[in-house]
DNA sequence: GTAGCATGCTACTATTTTCGTAGCATTTGA
DNA sequence: TCAAATGCTACGAAAATAGTAGCATGCTAC
């Protein structure tokens, strides 16, 4: 597939606008995982990231790599993959999803991630 | 495609914790359109939603609003498609996108929305 | 120096999603 | 009662993703 880019046609959208191309960046598997856990601590070998992303395939792993590298949101150190400064800018604007998710869980399916029940309250 | 569901196992997810549930169901194109596009005023009717998100086919559009509905993310009025509060919160995340990627669309791909050059440095 | 192991990745087929188009049933307004 | 708009379903074609196998490279230990 791709890689979607402002100002060029975009699955979907005529117009390309930067809006609509980082939709279909984002709109694609497992490109929110990615950039979730990059963020963290440990990964970032192809293989740690391959394997907290539930096994996803390596072609697809690969792939969106690729995409996110073109897209300067992810880079690459002698460690392995690491979320760009931009990248790490644009995470920060995934994160609280983790907060509404936990709630959402709960409000509208009944679901508790174990040993949550005090968490949530506070916070 | 079955609808996302936390505590559920998800699409690529034994555990399926909350964020992953919800990645899945972000993850699937035009779900952040969709999003997007009926927090406006004008949307709402499924004919003009399908419009805005680029000709989107019915069948698809069809699938994803039925998602967003039993995630309780968006609801139906005599007027159409309208996002519930739940959904309006989530939306509000999404809204930083919007300048996120204008930045991202100048600096990485030179690409600049026609008559934007002032507001970019002003805001 | 070679045997084992981990890592990053490519190849390939099978399955699932999405696209694109056609069209039907219902409502609205003239 | 006719035309137009709306919400949607059906269905074959195309594209994306999954799943598995395995190869090349670089360690590390013996």
């Amino acid at each position: 597939m791709s890689t979607p880019r402002p100002g060029a046609k975009v699955r979907g959208s005529e117009s390309g606008s930067p809006i609509n191309a980082l939709f279909d960046l984002l709109g694609r598997r497992w490109t929110l995982g990615i950039l979730w856990y990059l963020g963290e601590e440990a990964p970032r070998t192809f293989r740690n990231l391959q394997e907290r992303c539930g096994g996803v395939s390596p072609s697809i792993l690969n792939s969106r790599l690729k995409e996110l590298r073109d897209a300067d949101i992810v880079g690459r150190t002698v460690d392995g993959y690491v979320l760009t400064e931009r990248g790490k800018e644009l995470r920060s604007f995934i994160v609280p999803l983790a907060k509404w998710s936990a709630r959402w869980s709960q409000e509208v399916y009944g679901y508790e991630r174990p040993g949550m029940r005090q968490r949530l309250d506070q916070e």
